[in-house]
DNA sequence: TTGAAAGCGCTAACAA
DNA sequence: TTGTTAGCGCTTTCAA
């Protein structure tokens, strides 16, 4: 690999002149430009970044720190953050925590040896004390993606409205008459969408004079296992709520599988709400509803915010985002219908009968 | 942020001695390692990798080139094998070419800037001159993720057996007495899979005396617009097959849409396989026969070769790793059953009747 | 407008 | 076993 010096020396200039004749110096003649831009081409000449970097202090790197890449929507921000930086010339480097907090907190001591520019975080667990000793020491900007760490007023945070979107889908559901409604969340307190996301839950509850009962809150770390188990413990106990609503998107397939495995028809037997809408929700037939958010424009606005504050033009800021309903087959029937059909004689089943019973409150509660 | 010069005035010894004492050098006492130790511990030092890469004449980090992160099986590979290389200390530097070939040659350009010490690649067009010319000046080991390129004899190679895997898929759709089937790939040429996985069709197919007609292998980039397009021009024109193969998984959403939409039921009217197994097609209903691969088993196994090359312990070796054939409902039924029901009695349909009619050629082909 | 010189922070070779 | 010295390749003063 041909160096600055090789280079200089072909063109009969300074290393300094070949420099400033490729960054776009604003005094260099044409003619040594010329003369260093032929030299480069010949040599197939690339400057070194490392080096680069260590002279300039800064690496024209940005970390992202992601909790599980697997999961479709974390893979989209993390897709169009790399487009919009890249815009720019800076490349990711990524570290992936696999829903084990404490690699968060490497990543972060990692990327921070590395030089990074900048750090977009979507880590596990965002109460991590470690966690935010960590960030909070950091001397360049870092944009939480959904995530909040109070007092860490260095950082900006691009959130969606997960209260509001909760809120809205518990409405849409206590209007088709539903009144119990299991709710399947990730870890509660680990991070802001699942915090705000209960909120929402419980208030639009209590604002009918409904309370969210503690057994038809089921919390756990965020996997497909899961998800089948408690859909198995709930028909196993006779005890499944018209409704259920499903938190961080990881549950879907096992939920979706345990419904199917026992007959239990989505949108017949059951309502069925995501709070994430994935591929998945809008394949299933019938069609999942779901509360839609575009991670392209997280991803932008972050991208924007970072780049900003790396060349020093803006403060660090909180930006919230809207989420959308999206009203698909899943919550079309009413709770009426719902329960009437578990009823309802086996033989109209297409398939083989349901191990569903009316749920030990029943609509009666 | 601490420098090594702080941490050795503050030891009392030299920087040479803390890097000797922090990077486990043999020849150390353990006095002056303590010191260091708590010196270290003291100024909160964290060596600067981009001083330390360049010293060293390598960065400690590995470039991944894909062609499409949201993939979920391209992103599952990147997840594994940035963990594989994590354990070893390495950094993954993601560069993503969103399906666009020029960005795979600038991609390597960059990286090779970076410093990288290893290249995986999951390029969008393994045939690109400029790719190729890109890639065979690298000085550093590569390792190709079911790409092929020939000639390229210092690169590594992790292929799936994706000749055989389209081979026996499509023996099973013939089986079951299939005697046309669409099969909709990626670009043909552009990778190894597709090109493999056509050359497994066609050779089924004339094993048994069949030919592949062109106007039944549809080709083009794999986006869910397309893979609807495609369905929606068959039904239009009334020569759905009895059979479709459907090879990469972007194609997938869009063509159950389409059957969705025109009431065409998968696995009755129908039967539909797939080249690749992603949870779209597992949760589907009917679930969905496809060819299963290990992505964690590619990753592992990319990621021991790059490091055995980087530690100079290996030559360059092309690992070819089986495809598992998934037998789901989707391909139960017979041609015979999938032709007849088309053709009985509208009334029968549960849903609203499809606009299906048999094939031109027809069984009798 | 250009060149010379210094140095980013680290590590490896060599010397003691 | 430890320290000294040099230098990785670049960019940024500063001086000409």
């Amino acid at each position: 690999m041909a160096t600055i010096k090789e280079v200089a020396q072909r063109a009969g200039v300074a290393p300094a002149s070949v420099t400033r004749a490729l960054s776009g110096h604003p005094n260099v003649s044409d003619e040594l430009r010329q003369r260093v831009l032929a030299a480069v081409e010949e040599t197939g000449y690339k400057p070194d970044l490392l080096a680069a970097g260590l002279r300039r202090g800064s690496s024209r790197t940005v970390g992202i720190i992601v909790s599980d890449i697997i999961n479709p929507l974390l893979a989209a921000v993390v897709d169009f953050l790399e487009m919009e930086l890249g815009k720019e010339g800076y490349s990711v480097l990524l570290a992936n925590s696999h829903g084990d907090p404490a690699r968060d907190v490497a990543s972060v001591q990692l990327l921070q040896q590395r030089r990074v520019d900048a750090l977009a975080v979507m880590c596990v667990d965002e109460r991590s004390a470690e966690l935010q000793r960590a960030l909070t020491s950091l001397s360049f900007p870092v944009v939480l993606l959904d995530r909040e760490i109070p007092g860490f007023e260095r950082a900006s945070a691009v959130l969606f409205d997960h209260y509001r979107s909760a809120h809205r889908m518990t409405e849409h559901l206590l209007d088709a008459g539903h009144q119990e409604i299991l709710y399947i969340t990730g870890l509660l307190g680990t991070t802001y969408p699942n915090r705000e996301r209960l909120r929402g839950f419980t208030t639009a509850l209590e604002e009918r004079g409904l309370e969210a009962r503690p057994e038809l809150v089921r919390s756990a770390r965020a996997t497909e296992q899961y998800g089948r188990q408690v859909i198995a413990e709930m028909l196993d106990g006779g005890s499944l709520p018209s409704a259920v609503l499903v938190g961080p998107n990881p549950f879907l397939p096992g939920i979706l599988k345990e419904f199917h495995a026992r007959g239990v028809r989505v949108g017949e037997d059951v309502a069925l709400a995501c709070l994430d809408d994935v591929p998945l929700a809008q394949l299933h037939q019938p069609p999942l509803t779901a509360s839609g958010r575009s991670m392209e424009e997280q991803a932008r606005v972050a991208g924007s915010l970072l780049l900003a504050h790396m060349s020093g033009r803006r403060m660090p800021r909180t930006v919230v985002l809207p989420a959308e309903l999206r009203l698909r087959p899943s919550t079309a029937a009413t709770a009426e219908a719902v329960l009437r059909t578990r009823r309802g004689p086996r033989a109209q089943r297409r398939r083989r009968p349901a191990a569903v019973s009316a749920p030990s409150g029943g609509a009666s509660r």
